[in-house]
DNA sequence: GGATTTACCGGAGGCTCCTCCGGTTAAAGC
DNA sequence: GCTTTAACCGGAGGAGCCTCCGGTAAATCC
């Protein structure tokens, strides 16, 4: 019903493209401050246009949250390539904290919309397990950390983290390297 | 803290009534999607005299309702000193059935109201109470009406009424009459 | 009844939302 | 490379929200 038969031209893309990261800048900013004028503005289009690819504020911020989770699940196989597999989950962990604190920004917005009616937080769990899993078993592979700890395991103890030093991005990284240490230690 | 030490000039208590008959038409009527400046000319005021009298939409929401609730709960003390008791209370009953519908009218607003924290119906019940023990007491007193039921279990009978007949205005004064019926029965 | 004080009024103007439509440009075909 | 088609753009304009401030009038005092 809503399927499109031919994929959007370059440029509607590229604009879509750009909506989003303003969005996500501007509700993880301001929550439901955010102004779609300025959302607009900052992306470099006419408000028009972001009508146009979102006709809802509500389908604007889920489409902003998604691309978010998207980005940080996308970033396990990318630093997978670039880096040996317990640096690889090291440096993931903190792009996880980052978008934990990006999520907290766009608490309120992403309530408005879960009040409205959707659920922009569905299959977000198996997305994240399905990024994390690949660095575990990777590391795993490699003797470097200990093959007994499940994805959702890993992710609760760093949300964990992530919650409990939300204040503190220093402390955070400490924590993080502890818990490294403690998946290390029997490999 | 907010206590006023004089009473409102004249003008302005006819302004704020006028405000307020308005906001419980408007919101009857067309529940959120009425707007503000649409109250104001409806109650002949400027906009900024409404901003005034109730600097948020809740606030009017809320002023609103509890002039209805008022409206209908001095209506029974007025309809004593013009009817005898027994169709004093039939009358109150329509009022009662017509405020019902109108408070329906206001239900998204009123939702709003408590979703913002405050409680619009803070009191009513007691209020309701009030209002309809005059009316069992005079009946009684004039034997015309039995005794023995409570001031509550008479509103969650006209409420029962009121709901079940929401549709078919005819059908409730039918089925208000058979309750008054009932109520003389045992006089 | 007139003067004074201040409570009160109301609409202009700026902000954000949202739609509409004339103009632009990307993509496909020849 | 040119033409054609239609997807796409974007900003003007109207609606509603909300504040500000110059003007009005109600209430009090003499």
């Amino acid at each position: 019903m809503g399927t499109r038969e031919r994929p959007l031209r370059a440029d509607a893309q590229r604009n879509r493209d750009q909506i989003v990261a303003a969005a996500g800048r501007a509700f993880s900013k301001c929550g439901l401050e955010a102004t779609l004028e300025g959302i607009a503005k900052d992306a470099g289009v006419g408000i028009g246009t972001l009508y146009r690819h979102f006709p809802t504020r509500e389908l604007l911020i889920e489409a902003a949250y998604r691309n978010e989770l998207a980005a940080v699940c996308d970033a396990s196989v990318e630093l997978l390539k670039q880096l040996p597999p317990d640096q690889a989950l090291r440096a993931w962990m903190d792009r996880f904290i980052d978008y934990m604190a990006r999520k907290r920004g766009m608490a309120d917005a992403l309530r408005a919309v879960f009040a409205s009616g959707a659920n922009p937080y569905a299959q977000s769990l198996e997305l994240l397990v399905g990024a994390v899993q690949p660095l575990l078993d990777a590391g795993a592979a490699a003797g470097q950390i200990r093959s007994d700890i499940s994805a959702g395991d890993l992710l609760v103890s760093i949300g964990g983290v992530g919650g409990a030093a939300a204040d503190d991005r220093d402390q955070a990284g400490r924590l993080l390297d502890l818990l490294m240490d403690g998946l290390r230690y029997r490999a």
